[in-house]
DNA sequence: CAAGATTGACATATCAATCTTC
DNA sequence: GAAGATTGATATGTCAATCTTG
């Protein structure tokens, strides 16, 4: 379908419902954060992809296409994480530039991950039935699939 | 459910799934509306609440409980769409502070509104069987509800 | 004093422009 | 020249502190 017409009135009551809780969970999720641990939601994101790679380092243009960040954003967060000692930058080969997690950077992690896993499964999977938890996974993964087709077209 | 385990890894994966869709699609149509219309999401946001009330005005303070905005957040919104002027301050009462949509900020979100919708749709709604936008409205609907709860207590 | 408004500092996100090195 | 890195400008969001007025 792709006619011309608005929402309907209920598509828009739901846009809406969704629009508010996704900003209400973000904004909880990001401050229980800060609070257990004194990471935002960006340090967390990039913590956990760098401890999953090899070695705990990555090319920053790799790290920027895995997290689908702009380059610019990246570099300031791995700025700010690096002067609390997070990360740290490398020299790899020719141009690029290594970024690894640091041994603090992987003791925040540690800590923080087990309670910001806890908060996520009251916040949300607690609430859901487990029929409504594989319904909001399948439906992120259609919208999300749909939302990255459109850019390769 | 209250237990202590962390998330199963169906749950992570789901997780980590909603996050990215919700960053995606959020940004995506940050910049569409960006694009079309020269406004942000969180000018379209008061405009819409502004529009919708009477007499297109509202007291600061009832906007920033409806929107569930820091009265700051607010405050700051309201002096860059003052600057370009989408709103208006006036004095009410006491130490009331009272805002007001303009003709040009109604004529910007009257001429946004139905370019915004159609994105909405395409980017969600026609993505989704009618049984899919369901189940998105409830859960969305349980999860802010949940989240309101929780403030309460 | 208390509700509400304002301010400033800082963190984060986006964009465009520039620098560097192959 | 192009990939990749860096920089700076501007917009946005959060917090704590302060101002103002009933």
């Amino acid at each position: 379908v792709t006619s011309d017409e608005e929402l309907s009135a209920g598509q828009l009551t739901a846009w809406r419902t969704f629009m508010e809780m996704q900003e209400v969970l973000r904004g909880r999720i990001a401050a229980l954060l800060q609070a257990d641990s004194k990471l935002s939601n960006a340090d967390y994101t990039v913590l956990v992809a760098l401890s999953e790679a090899a070695d705990g380092r990555m090319r920053a243009v790799s790290l920027s296409y895995a997290l689908q960040w702009e380059k610019s954003r990246l570099h300031h967060q791995l700025t700010r994480m690096c002067k609390r000692g997070l990360v740290e930058r490398q020299c790899g080969v020719g141009r690029a530039s290594i970024v690894a997690v640091t041994a603090e950077g992987r003791a925040a992690l540690n800590a923080a991950a087990p309670i910001h896993s806890r908060h996520v499964r009251q916040l949300v999977f607690d609430r859901l039935t487990k029929q409504q938890a594989e319904q909001f996974a399948q439906i992120s993964r259609t919208l999300l699939d749909g939302l990255r087709h459109d850019l390769s077209g």
